[in-house]
DNA sequence: GAGTTTAGTGTAAGCGCTGTCACTCAACGT
DNA sequence: ACGTTGAGTGACAGCGCTTACACTAAACTC
């Protein structure tokens, strides 16, 4: 079932058929109806393979993430998905596990696919890939890993200033010992979360903290929870780095009988919308996720026009958000 | 950058460029080498258009959900997308957000893209889909929706029985004004979901039941109970109709000071992860999404091979799972 | 040593579409 | 009547790949 078969029953060249499909108005309407009907009748999807390599572009633009069954990256690209559509665009997914490798395969996967633009929201990062993309000559952004390169635009959030803010928070209501819930993906020693908080604690002398991870995920955030409080370690707040495993997190201190919180102030990061809908529901962090996929799709569209660009690194101040699972520190026993 | 350059540099002619990138064994290690050293050298990435055009085929599968936010969906993804993986396939995913018009957009593009099969994870339908997928002669497999046919396999939870578990529960509670939580998608009279809950409080003539509807999101569900209860209706007991929608409803149940499950019981569907980490943890009904995911898969390899199919409808029974957020009816006030 | 395999490689015909260029022919001007 | 348009259409050369098929040369067979 090709163009052929078209043309020939509407009795009319492939090229005309073509023009039919791509809404040229050259074609005049008698031909034109024919064309539909033909079309109809057959019953006719053109092989969008063969139309992007005879057209040579894909009007396709590919989001990669750590792990969309984290809101947080599910909003972005939502976001993105809407922009892209609203522009003719269509979007390819892919997800990594936070595996590097399979950031690798999916970078792949997605300039094999010819995509016109190329959003990667990823946390894990593999060195060969900066080099590949660059040479792609494909619009990329990268959002809180990755250079600023030719083709390449950073979107980073400064965790810093928001850890900074919770971390003062917190200390301001008298806490002393702290824990940080991470995931594995960012436990290694350089990276930038992990090191954020980290230097946030080191700033105030009187602060201690014991960090543990596990997946991101709410088993996750409980088994890191479960591990954390395992050693005798007594902290009076719980800092983690997102709001799903913060919710994991309140499970295991309710199953302990820990109350949030009069007993263990919790908070999570990305003002994810379960934050407000878990109890007590989250202090957190906001980060703009609409605002990201946006600047997102706005960066790509307008690389894949001119080669001209704009700003090349983009940083976005987070906010802090005040609700109920921070409380004043307990009396040291 | 194509298969020809590479060619070129290697001294060899693109068929045995293409020999090599197929790993085809026929090709001498030494002239092997050379292919890889240019590959590399030229930071080559062959074009998936032409391949698959080439080809005729495209060893990806796709999956298309009604709303991948909603974990549910997601989960199932999941499996699909290892099991493709591990067969070697890649897998493209689309979300219709549960407009039909979106999902014969989706269905369209995945017949464009000539996908070796298509899973269909939705609630809604369109009438014209199941003759074009017919005459696509693509492997599909419908979850929830759709009739079986050639080539178009289905699969379904048997809802009426899962209701019926949860509604028998809250009856033998003493529970006797029930509230239903709907999503829009499902609000038509002629849904499954719906009558399936009409009929098993119909078969109890001492159980009342109002409905009401709105996204299928946490909001949503939250929305949906202010509405139930704005019209001085007064159930003791909400059954929702996926977990997602109930956790809603319990932050409006908190907001009021109606306590779960002192005051009102609250029952979700699905057994999604949430569920457990909620507060109270929701009494649900489990879908088991992983053996869903893997039937699709197997269905869909299988039938990929040969013409001779499988079961043409698969039917699942739905297990209780009883948990903190359903408890005895109040004494009447 | 002539005939027969066989391993390895090259040649070239598509796959289904787009886009350029050339063409036809009615309508128009002069 | 005879160019001159220009709207509408057709012919056809790619796009980058796969894959029959053809071919070469070395390795056997007897």
């Amino acid at each position: 079932m090709n163009l052929e078969q078209v043309a020939r029953r509407a009795k009319v060249s492939t090229a005309t058929v073509s023009r039919v499909l791509n809404n040229a108005s050259v074609v005049k309407s008698t031909t034109r109806a024919r064309v539909v009907k033909a079309i109809e009748e057959l019953k006719y999807h053109p092989n969008l393979h063969a139309r992007s390599l005879a057209g040579g572009k894909s009007r396709t633009i590919g989001v990669i993430a750590s792990n969309m069954e984290n809101p947080f990256f599910f909003d972005i690209y939502k976001t993105i998905e809407s922009d892209a559509r609203a522009r003719g665009y269509e979007v390819m997914m892919a997800n990594t596990d936070y595996r590097p490798e399979q950031l690798v395969t999916s970078v792949r996967l997605m300039i094999g696919r010819r995509v016109a633009g190329l959003a990667a929201i990823v946390s894990e990062m593999a060195p060969e890939l900066m080099d590949e993309l660059n040479d792609a000559r494909i619009p990329v952004v990268f959002y809180d890993v990755g250079t600023p390169r030719g083709n390449v635009t950073n979107i980073r959030v400064n965790y810093r200033r928001g850890i900074e803010k919770v971390v003062d928070y917190l200390y301001s209501l008298g806490h002393r010992r702290l824990g940080f819930i991470g995931h594995h993906a960012i436990l290694g020693p350089i990276n930038e979360r992990m090191k954020a908080v980290m230097d946030a604690v080191a700033r105030i002398p009187s602060l201690e903290v014991r960090t543990a991870a596990d997946a991101d995920t709410l088993e996750g955030g409980r088994q890191a929870a479960r591990q954390l409080l395992s050693n005798g370690y007594e902290p009076t707040a719980i800092v983690c780095v997102n709001d799903i495993t913060a919710v994991g997190v309140l499970r295991e201190l309710r199953e302990r009988g820990i109350r949030v919180p009069q007993d263990m102030s919790v908070t999570g990061f990305d003002n994810v919308k379960l934050s407000e809908f878990c109890y007590p529901a989250l202090t957190t962090v906001h980060i703009p996720r609409e605002q990201i996929g946006h600047i997102i799709c706005e960066s790509l569209m307008s690389k894949a026009g001119k080669s001209a660009v704009a700003e090349a690194e983009i940083v976005i101040d987070p906010e802090f958000v005040l609700r109920d699972s921070t409380g004043p520190a307990p009396p040291a026993r």
